[in-house]
DNA sequence: ACCGCTTGATGATATAGATCAAAGCCGTCG
DNA sequence: CGACGGCTTTGATCTATATCATCAAGCGGT
C-alpha cells in the first residue's frame, strides 16, 4: 500500500542502526545504554518520498514510528473530504502510539522523510518489561494532549490573524529547538496544509501572511519566513 | 482558595472509602484487590457546590482527582476573557493527570460534584511501584488524546448544526454508558458552556437547538433533550 | 403578588472569513 | 524555447455566524 522504501534494519541493543538507537535513546533517557541489550526489538529504517503515506486512518495499526528526518502531516478526513490536520511531526516525534487496533488518523510525508519502524506487538512487549520507557512515553503522550488542548483554544476562539501568528511562533520555536536558532524559519508544508491545520481557507492564510508582511511583522522569503516584530507576534499568540 | 468541603479520607487498601476504592479499581482493573494493601495512598473525599472551582489554570498542581459524582467543566481562558471548554468530566474520569508543576486548565463543578483527591507526589510514587496502573493510565491518556483530536476536527471543520449534533450524540453515548440508556438525556451545563465547548455563541447554539426541534430531529424538554431521529443525528455527527 | 436576576429564544443587522474567479509565478517537460 | 500544471496571491462577492437588542420564562427572596 504505502510507497515506502524500507532499507536496513537492526535490533535495538545490537548495533547496526546507530541513528535509530540514538533517536530512541533521546526519548527514553531513563534507559541507560547498558540496559538496552537485554531485549530485542526489531527496528526497520523506512524512507518516504514527499506526499507518500506512512499510514492511513482506519488501517490496522501494525507499527509505531519514530521520525528521524523530515516533516509529517497528521490529519483526519470527514466523509465529504473536509480535512483537519491535527499536527505536524518532526524528528524525534512518535507516531501511532495509540496502541489501538487501527490508526486514528492518517500520516503522510510533507518532504523527504525517514523513520524508525517498530512492530506494534514487539514494542508493546518491550514496553511491558521497561516501566521507565512507559513512563517516558506517558509523559510524551501527556505533552501531546496538552498541545491538543492548546489547539482547541486556537481553533475555537482565535481569529485568523491570531491563528496564523500562533502557528508561526510555535513552529519557529519547535524548529529552533531542533536545529538551533535560525534567521529564516522554513515552512515545508503548503498553504493548504496550514489552512487545514488552522481551520481556515488557503485564501485567508495567504491574505493573512500578506497583511503581516505589509505590517513588517514578518518577512516572507522564498524558503520560509522571518519574524521581524517578535513583540507583536507574541502578543497575537499570547496564552 | 477553593470552596471545597473535604470530608472523610482513607488510605487505599485500608477500607473506609469504599467508593474511592471502587472507582479507583474501575480504572485500574489490572490491579487485583489483594495487590492494593501493599501501598498506602491517602485519599480525601472532596465535595463541591455548583460553580465551585476544583482547581484553576496555572495553580500549582498538588493533586489528582478522580470524579465520583457530578459533571465538571474543563476550560482555558485567553487573556481577554474568551473561553474554550476543552471537555466535560463525568464520574470515573481523572483530572490533573498531566503531572506538570501547574495545572494546564481550570476545572469547575457544573452541578454538585464529589471527587477523590490524591496528593500528586504520593500518587506519582505509587505509580512508580505499579506499572500496571501506569499502563492503564497511559491507555486513559491516549484515549483522551484521541477525543481531543476528534474535537479538533469538530472545531476546525464542522458547521454549527454538525457541531451541536455531534455534541449531543457523544454526550448521549457517554451518559448512557454511565447510567444505562435513558429516554431523556439531561444537559446539566448551560448553553454558554455548550457554546464555549463548540466554538460558537450562545445564540447560535440556541437557534440550532430550535431548528433541530422544529425538524423533529430532537425534542427539547425542561430537563434535557430526546433524540427523535437518530438516523439524521448520526449522519450529522458522522466520522 | 411583586421585584430583580438569570437564562434562553428570537429578530435585525454587521462582518470575518468563505467562496468564486482570475491572474501571476515558477519549475518542468516536450 | 513555449506551453502546461501546480501553487499562491489578489480581487469581488456572498453567507454563516457573530453581535446587538428584545422579550419571555423561571426562580428565589420579601
Amino acid at each position: 500500500m504505502s510507497p515506502a522504501q524500507l532499507n536496513g534494519s537492526c535490533r535495538l541493543g545490537k548495533e547496526v542502526c546507530i541513528d535509530c538507537k540514538v533517536r530512541f535513546m533521546s526519548i527514553c533517557s531513563a534507559l541507560e545504554a547498558h540496559e538496552l541489550p537485554e531485549f530485542d526489538v526489531l527496528i526497520q529504517r523506512a524512507n518516504f518520498a514527499p506526499r507518500a503515506a506512512l499510514f492511513a486512518q482506519d488501517q490496522p495499526a501494525d507499527a509505531v514510528y519514530n521520525l528521524t528526518e523530515g516533516v509529517v502531516r497528521l490529519y483526519k478526513l470527514l466523509p465529504d473530504g473536509r480535512r483537519q490536520i491535527i499536527g505536524f511531526a518532526l524528528p524525534g516525534d512518535f507516531l501511532g502510539l495509540a496502541m489501538a487496533e487501527r490508526y486514528g488518523f492518517s500520516a503522510d510525508a510533507v518532504d523527504t522523510v525517514s523513520a524508525c519502524r517498530l512492530a506494534r506487538e514487539e514494542f508493546a512487549h518491550y514496553l511491558d518489561a521497561k516501566p521507565h520507557l512507559l513512563r517516558r512515553l506517558h509523559e510524551y503522550t501527556t505533552h501531546e494532549l496538552s498541545l491538543a488542548q492548546d489547539q482547541m483554544v486556537l481553533l475555537g476562539r482565535r481569529n485568523a490573524e491570531e491563528k496564523v501568528a500562533t502557528f508561526l511562533v510555535n513552529w519557529r520555536d519547535r524548529w529552533a529547538r531542533l536545529t538551533g536558532k535560525a534567521v529564516t524559519v522554513p515552512l515545508p508544508m503548503s498553504r493548504q496544509d496550514i489552512a487545514d491545520f488552522l481551520g481556515l481557507t488557503i485564501e485567508t492564510v495567504s491574505r493573512t501572511f500578506s497583511r503581516l508582511g505589509k505590517d513588517k511583522t514578518i518577512l516572507i522569503v522564498p524558503d520560509g519566513i522571518r519574524v521581524l516584530d517578535p513583540q507583536r507576534m507574541e502578543r497575537l499568540a499570547a496564552a
